[in-house]
DNA sequence: CATTAATCGAGACGGTACGTCCAGTCTTTAA
DNA sequence: TTAAAGACTGGACGTACCGTCTCGATTAATG
């Protein structure tokens, strides 16, 4: 998480935590994440600026916080008898857990971890190094050395996110059954 | 391209258009791409707003083109002796021309058409695409069909892309070398 | 007045100028002139507020130009038969010409100008010093000295002003005539 | 003095009162009397700003406070020989107790004085009724009416604040001189 | 001697306004 | 018509302070 920390003095309102979070998503829903402004926030939260900025450093932050916090609970390994089967769980799971709000919110965290060093770094710790941990632990649990699970995943997520970032064909079962055969032979 | 067309009247002025790519490089290296502003350019460049506007839709649009102008001679497809070949000549051809600069430069791109359907569109058509079609045809010049050769790209592009939009680790020959490997038995 | 001057480009739009003006003496008279702000000035003016800033530094200058203009016309010097009289026009005429509104205003202007150099400086020569000629001039046609003529307005416009200021007492015509009397025997 | 008392309960810690008087007076100083804050007050003389809320309502008041508390000694009639000489003696010392630092903060509590009535009040009743009353009586002293003495305060005293305010000659011995000269013949 | 009321520091809170940046549009003069 | 210059409306930024409000910890007189 991005949120900063606090000891002493008056406690920090966690309602007002909440509910920045929950304005956050039904704005970027709305509106589309990249107009999401902390003066919407703000607004649609009731709750002054100064409490936002106390918190997170600007608004990519905030969608990205609670981004994470919605969608972290959606998406568990489900390991399967082999590797491939458990590459193509994940896989298809994760694609249903992408509905198109979502997706779309997804897509442009990435895009705007691309110019902020922060983001990025909330983005690789909080979601990508997380679930790929789970995924080589899974590989290996198969009998696979380290490497050669790093190369799968590799493979087979560097393909699910080109597809989800340059939208030129749709992600659907049959397309990652190709991916998880054709590397798992 | 982006840039819009005209006909009639006082001709437009090509060193005006030059200029304002120039501006847009220089800034997007010098503060950042996502830190450059028609505003910025247009001071660069010697060139009132207006004259901007007139050809480009937004700052983006103007990095955009000014990127694809720089490095799309760069790179040309080096056709080997096998796919595999094919496939890793594509790859580390690719991975030289991006100086850490241009590196830079083509993660905002990317970044940026997250949010922006005209430059994904731009992106894509301008960039993607174009290369995709080359892949295609050295793969089927080497016996495979158009769909196999389309998971093959999927896959180590995918790949390659992961890799250059969530660095966790380097993209090096070797690394390259066992992508190919794998998909390429 | 305080207001900056421009040349090519766009013409600065004169009903603008006036809409401000016209909105920040109306706020001062409403809310008192300390409370008078840029945002409010502008949302009354139905302007923005960079059309404000691209001509005044901040509010208090706003306030100064407009008052400026405001009362610069109601007030002449009306030659008397002596410079008794003369004295006694100019001090009663600058009474009545401040009703408590505009005098409210006018202990503002000072008490800003007081915190702000550029201010007073405008205060001193749009207001103070284009006055203090006309009556050094007009005690000079009654015949006596430039420096005699300085001592008496130090004298008696400087009690005017310190009743003004600190009211513990009010302006009225006994209080003047006693003025001129002491000072003119 | 403005500061509100209080009975029961933990004393008021008196190193605190005088730590904000210190740290108002040297900010007063450092960045100019008007921009004086609660926060800055509070952070330089390391001290809670409820503290500083319990006693004083608001900046202004606090310089207020520590202005009269640091200027009030300084200053004390010197009763002459005849009237002229007393006006003369409280004049001329009551500029050489002004260097430019002090001038400065007097201007300024004029000023904000003219936009805050408590803080008019405050400046009446603690530093010009009292110095006015002392003058009255001296002047009785010397034989004349309260009503007459009032009279030559308001023009010397008058003449002496408008120079003060609006500064467009130097206040010196001599100016002072011809004055006192001017209204007691 | 415990209670209790006031004070202290720290700092979060809802707010207001600031002055700036930039967007995208419009107007003016010159070429 | 296009270009440059620059003014226009407007949205959002991130910051500074305001004055109020919890907090937990002291500090003293009172019961």
């Amino acid at each position: 998480m991005i949120v900063k920390a606090a000891s002493r003095g008056r406690k920090r309102s966690s309602s007002a935590t909440h509910a920045v979070c929950a304005a956050a998503l039904l704005l970027a829903r709305q509106l589309g994440p990249n107009r999401v402004t902390i003066e919407g926030i703000a607004a649609e939260a009731g709750v002054a600026k100064t409490t936002i900025y106390r918190r997170w450093p600007n608004a990519a932050a905030v969608v990205m916080d609670a981004f994470l916090a919605e969608i972290e609970p959606l998406i568990a390994y489900r390991r399967g008898h082999s590797v491939a089967e458990t590459l193509r769980n994940a896989l298809t799971d994760f694609a249903r857990a992408l509905d198109p709000g979502r997706r779309d919110l997804l897509r442009h965290m990435i895009g705007a971890a691309q110019s902020d060093p922060d983001l990025a770094r909330a983005f690789w710790d909080n979601w990508i190094r997380p679930r790929r941990e789970e995924g080589l632990a899974a590989i290996e649990a198969g009998g696979l050395s380290r490497d050669e699970g790093a190369l799968l995943l590799d493979l087979v997520f560097g393909a699910f996110y080109y597809r989800l970032l340059i939208p030129y064909a749709e992600i659907d079962d049959p397309w990652i059954d190709a991916l998880v055969r054709k590397v798992c032979p």
